[in-house]
DNA sequence: AGAATAGTGTCTCTCAGACATTATTTG
DNA sequence: CAAATAATGTCTGAGAGACACTATTCT
């Protein structure tokens, strides 16, 4: 009989329509709120957060993180309920992610939120900018196989700046973080150079900051 | 009636006698254990955090963080504990706090541990290596004015390796993060200049590591 | 041929890192 | 004056950032 729960909220990003956004359920007529469940007394806080977003292809392509654990009393009027928030990347070639009533939401335009959700997500898009400085976690929100001007744009769109395209392909190619694979993409103009990601030289990435 | 139970562990760090210390509280004949404190239901995390070791003098010099919530059924075996880690720093010149049963034990030297405790020192000690690269954490283990080889030896005994006296002076004198006080210290040759930390000039600081 | 996107090289400037000697105080 | 610690400046190399044109494909 303890008066305190403990759940597990996951916020969740992907690039949809060129612009990052947020996986959100309904909470009522008015407002969204993270993804969220309760911790059962024999799962792991990770297994909890995987469970948040179950209905997803779930392959090992998931990134998922521990964020920050949300307790203040009064934090949820009338309730002592605990969060333990993760963070989670979902590549933007992943459909079928809108089960149930879930939806995406852009960052730049948030629907009213839950009680201290949006100051969460807040934190959660701080720190995912701040990751995307010295370490692979752009990578997560790609295709297995992308162009230099995709991984570009996923940083441009993330960071909210615009980057020089020879300093960024120098950098990145130098760093030997990614591979050009056999493939090319045809589109509009000349078709471009497919690379795929090194998850094995990511033990390089030093404090340094090795990408733009 | 819940068998989830939720507590707060604080990993203490100090420099005592040239070494990194942390403060620990005997678990069994054996073994030790981080300080730890069962979540009221009315009580922030961070105030049950203080209440872990709540019998030092406890100014507003101590650094207190939230690190990471370990809840792994099976850590404790019996017993489904989550525990939300914090890390906090104590400034060398605060006496007075192996109160109780409490010790401090230096990192190279750590006696048997109970649980994941050993893992969780583990961590805090990569983080604050980390943060010492990229924030002004380094000055909450010094007494409010201190010199420059002081500060020195603090990021060395943390990090492990010998600096350069002239490099290390350029860049934190150059950072603007320290300004010199009237006081000098006399010692044993030549005495030296006292600085003190300029919490207002941290703001400044950026990803891109502005000290050693 | 024109539109669209991919791909490429150089220069400059800042900053990190290596390095040795002089200055001031105490006993 | 000897011992101890504090304080100081220069050079070199690596890498970040600014910058504009050519190449390939499609219609």
């Amino acid at each position: 009989m303890n008066s305190l729960r403990l759940t597990v909220n996951v916020v969740i990003f992907s690039l949809r329509e060129d612009a990052l956004q947020v996986l959100l359920t309904p909470a009522n007529t008015q407002t969204w709120a993270l993804p969220e469940k309760s911790v059962e007394p024999d799962e792991s806080l990770e297994q909890s957060a995987l469970a948040a977003f179950s209905r997803l292809p779930r392959p090992p392509e998931i990134y998922l993180e521990q964020l920050y654990t949300y307790g203040d009393p009064g934090r949820i009027p009338g309730q002592r309920i605990v969060s333990a928030v993760y963070f989670a990347l979902i590549p933007m070639d992943v459909r079928g992610t809108e089960s149930g009533a879930m939806a995406w939401h852009r960052l730049d335009r948030l629907p009213g939120l839950a009680h201290d959700h949006a100051e969460i997500i807040a934190y959660a898009l701080r720190r995912l900018r701040y990751k995307l400085e010295y370490s692979a976690v752009g990578f997560e929100l790609l295709p297995d196989e992308f162009t230099l001007s995709e991984l570009q744009q996923t940083y441009e769109t993330i960071l909210g700046e615009k980057l020089d395209k020879r300093n960024f392909r120098r950098r990145i190619l130098e760093a030997g973080i990614i591979e050009a694979t056999p493939h090319r993409r045809s589109g509009d103009g000349r078709p471009a150079q497919l690379y795929r990601y090194r998850p094995d030289a990511v033990a390089e990435v030093k404090a340094r900051r090795l990408f733009p």
